[in-house]
DNA sequence: GCGGATCAATACGGCTCCGTAACGGTTTTG
DNA sequence: CAAAACCGTTACGGAGCCGTATTGATCCGC
């Protein structure tokens, strides 16, 4: 089931996201780390630095240091491939997957107060 | 009326709007310059300094920094209000105008692609 | 008018991220 | 096995944004 919405609906969903997301003050991705994140969250694993790097079409150092931070906050986890030890898997974590339950409940709730 | 969706299409929506944005590697807004911009376009003139400052909960300083930025791309444009020279008055533009629009437009395209 | 209040802009030091290039560790190839 | 290929990380110089504090211009109360 396809959702449909207006223009301007469209606009005050992502201001109204943006704005919650800005007045909270509290973690705060770039652009880039959360696609990264959701790319980890929401694709199949496995997920590897140049994996992740060609999906979103930066480079290998915009991934590494993008996990570097995330990691820090424990949103995401490395380990080594025990198969081919020169590859990082790049997994999920309760605290990342618990900052992405918020995220959508953040925007489901402005969405539903949409008008037409 | 309002739009509804479920939990996990609100992150595949967030997802591959980000994703786009990210691949595409044109304009990219941080997430503070996004609110603000979204901010001007949509809520009712006039907008000041002060005014952006106090509705997003950051200080002027960061106001006034992302609309030098925002300026130089010519998403928004500055102009002293003539009743009260202290006040600056922030415009909307043709190129923000149009920015927002394909903006919106990636979001409807997206969302129409939704899975239940 | 003059002093204080108010506005936006700027100065400053610090932090983060960027892109390119080089690096060590691992695997594959011949 | 040695050489080449591959993977992720780190080094480096540069650019952008942050928060606090200050400045310069303008308005208001007395």
């Amino acid at each position: 089931m396809s959702v449909e919405f207006s223009h301007s609906q469209a606009l005050r969903l992502l201001h109204d996201v943006s704005l919650a997301q800005v007045r909270e003050g509290g973690v705060d991705l770039s652009n880039r780390q959360l696609a990264i994140l959701l790319t980890i969250y929401m694709d199949l694993p496995p997920h590897t630095v140049r994996g992740l790097a060609a999906k979103l079409n930066v480079t290998k150092p915009v991934i590494t240091r993008a996990l570097d931070a995330m990691g820090e906050m424990d949103l995401v986890a490395r380990r080594r491939d025990p198969a081919d030890r020169r590859n990082v898997i790049v997994q999920r974590t309760v605290q990342g997957a618990l900052y992405l339950e918020k995220l959508g409940d953040l925007v489901i709730a402005n969405a539903r107060t949409l008008q037409a």
